[in-house]
RNA sequence: GGUGGAAUGGCCGAGAGGCGAGGCAAGGGACUGCAAAUCCCUCUACACGGGUUCAAAUCCCGUUUCCACCUCCA
């Protein structure tokens, strides 16, 4: 049985992953700044992790997943005057927002989601170390820098040299010793939202929340640290910057997914709104999104295209028919089992597509003893599917996919409707009347019904709407 | 200017020295009253130029093109 082997940025090579506690996984990952609805770049990072968190629950750790929100920056504020509402208004307007997203992509709820608010002790308290060690300085504005020249390490994740980076835009403006010092802590300006503090009144300034509240839950070290591609630098660099200085070891191992892109171009929230996650699922359902995001590999660009969506969504729909199936056959729900194939694919780095693979070639395995009346052969394909399925977060008899559509008593009536017609049609056939047949079949497939033949006899579904 | 990533068949998308992942599309076939669904078969690629090697998509050198980050982007 193969281990897993999981990617660390910070070596830039796969190597086999060993917790600090055994059977114990602490992992922390950059949830949203909550500013604006989601889009699927941001969901991508959910489901990315999200898979990596069931396949640590399947492999038999005791995972505890941290995901922060944060709900106080520049962006919400300048939302807020926008939208002319108050900033938390903004902030838990976009919070629910994401949750719906998390929730419709059969995300897992984090064990943990701290809110930046909700730890500005925790972030005094952090400060007050750095301050004490050294590492930071308090100029008296009620700013609050962190010396990054102090540091050793500083730039290690993005291979930088600090004499390198450009200087930030603001720098001449403000109280630093050095212009690429970073600000743990902002003072507070006319109307925004400020906390007292033994500096004066202001609010968080970097993301220091991610290593108070990342100490605050999984302790001094903890195994894994995530999040996109983008946040290398500076976020991370500084959280390491920040935790390091004040004596921690913080993140042993470092996740970054890449970017969804469009046009070859890495998303952005100037693309508009057609991205949206809640956009998305107005085409496709929350299992087939979430089944295009998680197909990819989480360190490949995904470029995104409707077409590109669509195609998946075909594809899982085999899988799904067959599944189906299985069950209309086996009479029960396959219990989901995890191949050896699927587990060396995943313990090699989450190779998701090279598990992809193996799900393929059960199907195909699958539909053959379907058509052989095989029900072992059946039952084996239908478990290994719905076994990986199940990692994937896309098992259709997930009860977080229930269909929500129609109440059950239309949903009968449909059925009994058209099971009606179905009967004509094959009275029809029978007779050798197969004008009269075909009229039928070609009425229900202009009401966007399919028919399709099959040893234990006809049977409809909705036809899957082309998308645009 | 600095740092990092990418270029694979009609399309999507893995792989990382040697029996050409996989999917979609296309063509052919089986099955079917005809379809649909399913199965079988076919087409077969690694940006460019050198080099190393018995063997390179994979390693080395160079080039081109594209993308990203460089202080509040997943």
């Amino acid at each position: 049985m193969s281990s897993l082997h999981l990617y660390d940025t910070l070596t830039r090579t796969t190597s086999a992953f060993t917790p600090i506690k055994e059977g114990q996984v602490g992992i922390y990952l950059c949830g949203a700044t909550v500013q604006a609805p989601p889009h699927i770049g941001h969901v991508r990072s959910g489901v990315n992790f999200d898979i990596l968190r069931r396949w640590l629950t399947k492999s038999g750790y005791d995972v505890t997943f941290i995901r922060n929100v944060t709900d106080i920056d520049d962006k919400i504020l300048h939302k807020a005057v926008h939208e002319e509402s108050p900033w938390w208004a903004v902030a838990m307007k976009y919070e629910r927002a994401f949750t719906q997203a998390y929730e419709a992509l059969n995300v897992l709820p984090p064990t943990y989601e701290p809110r930046a608010t909700g730890h500005i002790t925790q972030m005094i308290e952090l400060m007050q170390i750095l301050i004490e060690r050294g590492a930071a300085y308090a100029p008296g504005n009620g700013d609050v820098y962190l010396e990054v020249r102090k540091l050793s390490s500083y730039l290690t994740l993005s291979r930088q040299k600090v004499d390198d980076l450009l200087s930030a835009a603001d720098a001449d403006e403000t109280f630093k010793k050095d212009p690429r010092d970073f600000a743990l802590w902002k003072a507070a300006k006319a109307g925004d939202p400020s906390w007292p503090t033994p500096w004066g009144a202001g609010r968080p300034g970097w993301h220091l929340e991610c290593s108070a509240m990342a100490y605050a839950y999984l302790g001094e070290s903890f195994d894994i640290h995530g999040g996109g591609l983008d946040l290398i630098f500076p976020h991370h660099e500084n959280e390491i910057a920040q935790s390091e200085a004040a004596g921690y070891g913080f993140a042993r191992r470092w996740l970054h997914n890449a970017w969804v892109t469009a046009s070859g171009e890495k998303m952005s929230k100037s693309l508009g709104n057609s991205l949206q996650v809640h956009e998305l699922l107005k085409t496709v359902r929350g299992i087939e999104l979430r089944w295009y995001l998680g197909s990819a590999h989480y360190r490949s660009m995904l470029e995104f295209s409707h077409e590109a969506l669509a195609e998946s969504a075909v594809a899982f729909g085999r899988i799904e028919t067959f599944l189906k199936r299985s069950v209309e056959i086996l009479g029960h729900l396959p219990e989901p089992v995890t191949s050896n194939g699927f587990a060396a694919a995943m313990n090699n780095d989450l190779a998701v597509p090279e598990a992809l693979a193996g799900i393929s070639e059960a199907l195909r395995c699958g539909n053959i003893a379907i058509t052989a009346g095989d029900k072992a052969a059946i039952a084996a394909s239908a478990n290994e599917i719905r076994g990986a399925l199940d990692i994937l977060g896309c098992d259709p008899f997930d009860p977080a996919f229930a269909s929500a559509g129609g109440s059950q008593d239309l949903n009968s009536a449909l059925d009994g409707t058209i099971t009606l017609a179905l009967e004509q049609r094959e009275a029809a056939r029978v007779r050798k009347d197969f004008a009269a047949a075909d009229a039928i079949r070609d009425g229900l497939i202009a009401l966007g019904i399919t028919i399709e033949d099959s040893a234990q006899g006809p049977r409809w579904s909705i036809t899957r709407s082309e998308s645009k």
